[in-house]
RNA sequence: UGGGGUGUGGCCAAAUUGGUAAGGCACCUGACUCUGAAUCAGGGGAUUGUAGGUUCGAGUCCUACCACCCCAGCCA
């Protein structure tokens, strides 16, 4: 893609990446996706990823995965596992790598020496406390440590210190030197390294010296060659420390940190904590529970890795703080599935209907088609027979004026099969609920047409009691009931986020379907076989989505 | 309160050097239809945060104000 261009320039990111490869500024372009392996990944990431991905695909660039692991109390090995297995369904390959900050640790513990001898930073003893109530406030400055205007080489002694492990935890952090009246926090003398007596989880207790991401990143960034470092807005005011690292530490390229909104969705949470909580709290089921954000809950739920692409290309990348809506994502899965998905019928509440007209033992199998969005799917053959199970919803005592599906006297169609015409109910006494429908069919309408052109307002789907295979149907929604959760969240849970229905019956081809797949049942839904709980001839369906105005209307 | 950002229809989001508000989602209507889906065709909705100013003309320039977000970790 022509980077000058404007389909290549959606969006700000792009334009200013498309500007630096026109003015010749770079000849190509490197990016780099970042995270901590401190949890799991979940759609907001989705969208860095596509961001920086993207880009590195689109200009013929390069984009580096990369773990920002500067802080081993909180990293694991887990979740680098689960983080690149996440990046990898999305769809994302990376050549080299994946890089990891810790791999730059020698480097940047140089960088630091560096720092110290130009007089550019300091080790402070001070207490964690102390250099608290020195940093001053939002209006008012700091003042500056005792141990500010140290030699360097006195530093440098300490700096030695600190990493040979002579200094216990806490002893002392290395400072930046830039100025405690900065009206830019960040910019009050930041600590670069700390002492941390933990073990790694990739260097292992190699270290007791760990940089602060503010000088890790920069660092990081420049000895890749990363052109561009995209990050989210919060990260705007470190920008001032992130080109002073990399002005004032020999390195061999100079990285531009450019900022962009994080994405936030609506009925459902983004940050870690809460996620955290969610999980630990046992409100759902793992990290990988369908109605997580994350994308091993998205993956799981069945969500195509496409359609969670072309969401985060629609919803663009711009400096403003905003809440996408779900329907958003939800458009995107459907459009995705409409194409891709293979048709079934399965029966979500099933009440019996006799057809009194067809043979005892009758059964004939009919074609129907796999996907009328796609004449390449093909047909498979659906057993028929004379007793059927159509959806409670499907049929009603007193049908309104909106209702045009099946009610007593009334015609409709049977899905790839025959036109029925209702001829009485039996209804439970105790409870006024239909039991049982007697209907009868019309021969001459086999397949679904009639020869006399007459028409039917409503098509049902349908399963052969006699040849009905058994679903556990899991149907999945959305967890919150607010549009914005906020910090109450807990109060805010949907309640029916998660309806479990055993033993639906559903047509024989889909009972055998392979565990993985997504298909549509016809007239309600998205479904995805589970991978882990389903079982041969007994499949556990999850819902992915509902069909836009699906079947459970008036 | 100091600093850094952002404010365009319900939700996102465009708008070359100021020239008279794209598009998507959502919603509504009609057509079509063997999925009340899809598809197709229409439609409603914005005094571009507010108030002034410059200009023949401003979302775009100037001034003031308001709202919201981020920052005082030896987290990222």
């Amino acid at each position: 893609m022509d980077p000058g261009s404007k389909e290549f320039r959606r969006d700000f990111v792009r334009s200013l990446v498309g500007a630096d490869l026109e003015s010749g500024k770079h000849a190509r372009i490197v990016t780099r996706f970042p995270p901590e392996p401190n949890g799991y990944l979940h759609v907001g990431h989705a969208k860095s990823i596509c961001l920086n991905f993207g880009i590195a695909l689109e200009t013929g660039g390069q984009c580096n995965m990369r773990f920002d692991d500067t802080n081993p109390e909180k990293e694991s090995d887990e979740y680098v596992r689960s983080i690149l297995e996440d990046v990898r369904w999305l769809g994302f390959e990376w050549g080299g790598g994946p890089y990891y900050a810790s791999d730059y640790f020698e480097t940047i513990f140089a960088a630091a020496c560096e720092l110290v001898e130009k007089g550019l930073a300091y080790v402070d003893e001070q207490t964690a406390d102390e250099i608290r109530a020195a940093r001053g406030t939002l209006t008012e400055a700091g003042s500056g440590s005792k141990w500010r205007e140290r030699p360097a080489s006195e530093s440098l002694i300490r700096l030695d210190e600190m990493r040979a492990g002579a200094l216990p935890d806490g002893a002392c952090v290395l400072r930046a030197r830039i100025d405690m009246a900065s009206p830019n926090i960040n910019l009050r003398d930041p600590s670069l390294l700390r002492i941390r007596r933990a073990t790694h989880h990739r260097t292992g207790d190699q270290w007791c010296v760990y940089p602060m991401y503010d000088f890790a990143h920069p660092i990081s960034d420049a000895l890749e060659g990363i052109t561009h470092s995209i990050c989210t807005l919060e990260f705007e005011d470190h920008r001032p420390l992130y080109d002073w690292v990399v002005a004032n530490v020999t390195l061999p390229s100079r990285p531009r940190q450019i900022e962009f909104a994080r994405l936030e969705l609506t009925h459902t949470i983004l940050s870690k904590r809460k996620l955290l909580e969610l999980v630990k709290e046992g409100h759902v089921a793992g990290w990988d529970d369908p109605r997580m954000p994350t994308l091993a809950g998205m993956r799981r739920r069945g969500v195509p890795p496409e359609a969670l692409r072309d969401f985060c290309e629609r919803v663009g990348v711009a400096k403003a703080n905003s809440v996408v809506d779900m329907a958003l994502l939800e458009h995107c899965v459907r459009e995705n599935l409409n194409l891709e998905a293979p048709r079934y019928m399965g029966v979500l509440r099933p009440l019996k209907v006799v057809i009194e007209n067809y043979p005892e033992d009758g059964e004939e199998w009919l074609p129907a088609r796999n996907n009328p969005e796609d004449p390449s799917a093909g047909t498979r053959e659906v057993p028929f027979a004379r007793e059927l199970w159509i959806e409670r919803d499907d049929f009603r005592i007193e049908p309104g004026k909106k209702f045009w599906r099946l009610a007593v006297g009334r015609e409709v169609r049977l899905r790839w099969a025959y036109f029925i015409t209702c001829t009485r109910v039996e209804v439970d006494p105790a409870t006024g609920e239909p039991v049982l429908v007697r209907c009868t069919y019309d021969p001459s309408t086999r397949g679904g047409d009639s020869p006399d052109g007459r028409k039917v307002k409503a098509t049902l789907h349908w399963v052969s009691v006699r040849h009905a295979g058994t679903a556990e149907v899991r149907l999945y929604d959305r967890l919150f009931s607010d549009m914005s959760p906020g910090d109450d969240w807990r109060e805010r849970l949907n309640a029916d986020s998660l309806e479990v229905l055993q033993d639906c019956p559903v047509e024989p081809a889909l009972a055998q379907i392979e565990k993985g797949a997504r298909v549509q049942l016809e007239r309600v839904g998205y479904f995805c076989v589970d991978a882990r709980d389903s079982r041969v001839g007994r499949p556990a369906l999850n819902r992915i989505v509902g069909l836009k105005g699906a079947a459970t209307q008036t």
